[in-house]
DNA sequence: CCTTTACGCGAGCAATTGCTCACATACTGG
DNA sequence: CCAGTATGTGAGCAATTGCTCGCGTAAAGG
């Protein structure tokens, strides 16, 4: 096994050493933030940082712990604002909780788009097995407080799992929202409204189940294959 | 400017050449879909084709446009499949259309999932400005001939173009599919019924109006704030 | 034929980058 | 004041990788 472990290599016992991992981890969301990945390297990092590369392996084993830690740190940081925002609408109806929701969503990945985008595509990349697992599921568990709060407003919900439909409405929210990030400046106008229609339409469905759609066991094969077969 | 420009650098004139040309584009979508990202680099797939690296830059004028070509390629054999599908549901109920139509999807990610997902992943990264346009709007164009072949059983959209629409629907099922094929190795049976439920909740979302959801221009603040900011 | 063009080759350059290591400096406890 | 430990340094190694270029070989075509 030559899995890179990615804990902490050596935990700051000094006032010195906290403040030095701090700049390091600041460090690397301003750089995330300004040129994505493209400058996202430890040498690069620990210059913005102020100090030497060396400095930055003595707390992190590797590029990857250190892009970990900083996921974990954005993670953490939604995830208090989300359980906030939860708690918040939980004696709202259904669809004006969800709006807010989703409006704080949207605020959260337009404040830094690059940096949350950048995020994102090192979360699918990384070798991380159960590492971001807390964090993912403080946001699944903050939604599954929602849904237990609007339950009067809910009917059951006949195929997939709470956890399956919370991470389902969670993924939904960040792909609607990244892709309207990714083009223009600001968010248009229409992203709410369509974000909101999206989750809600998820959760109330009308007459959407999957026995009431037929037979059709038989799937579709796309007609003309892929001319070389790719093994 | 030094933009990278992704235009091919010469056309294959001889059947040797092309031969050449299609080798490259196969070993791409092999490293692809056996290594992911890890092996994708020029050299390994000029060895895999069994061409020199020389012979992979004289059509392709660096990395970047032999990625744009794949995507471009799988893209393109997508939208054949997915304008078969709507031509093939035209006359049948939404609720069944779709069906089969996230059946259609399901079984295209999950015939390669490595390969599928590294795709996705490149084109993001990618400086494509409307490189990809065509293949793109061609999938939109199609879920639009689905919208149209059933708007008598659709209410108009109060928010987003028919095109943001078609856009997000196809956004949601990327997304959805992906997730579980990232994990496991065949699709849970929940997955069918979500994606159904997703794309049907959107397009018949009941009483979900922006309007309706109150006056709520107040958006959320997250209580804590990033506490280094990043600029 | 023989010139011209198309095609193919692959060693290796140049640049990047993750990471180490030998050494210096700051801090702590006794 | 002095071991012992924690922290910090940065030159540079080793490996990767995108890509070039000088030189062959095959086809075309007159």
């Amino acid at each position: 096994m030559d899995k890179p472990h990615l804990e902490a290599r050596k935990a700051p016992k000094q006032a010195r050493s906290l403040a030095t991992v701090q700049a390091i981890l600041t460090a690397g969301a301003r750089v995330l933030a300004r040129e994505s990945l493209a400058g996202f390297n430890t040498n690069r990092i620990a210059e913005v940082a102020g100090v030497s590369v060396g400095s930055l392996y003595q707390y992190f084993p590797n590029k990857a712990a250190l892009a970990v830690a900083l996921i974990e740190q954005e993670r953490e940081r939604l995830a208090v604002a989300l359980e906030a925002a939860v708690a918040s609408v939980s004696d709202l109806p259904l669809l004006e909780g969800l709006s807010r929701l989703a409006r704080l969503a949207i605020e959260q990945q337009f404040q830094d788009p690059v940096f949350a985008a950048a995020l994102d595509h090192e979360e699918r990349r990384l070798p991380l097995g159960t590492r971001l697992a807390s964090s993912e599921s403080r946001l699944v568990g903050a939604i599954l407080q929602f849904l237990e709060d609007h339950r009067e407003e809910l009917v059951p919900f006949p195929d997939g799992s709470p956890e399956e439909v919370a991470r389902d409405l969670l993924l939904i929210t960040r792909v609607l929202v990244e892709a309207d990030a990714h083009g223009g400046q600001g968010a248009p106008p229409s992203l709410h409204p369509r974000l909101v229609r999206a989750l809600a339409g998820y959760l109330l469905a009308p007459g959407v189940d999957a026995r009431s759609a037929g037979p059709d066991r038989h799937g579709f094969r796309d007609p003309q294959g892929r001319e070389s077969p790719v093994v």
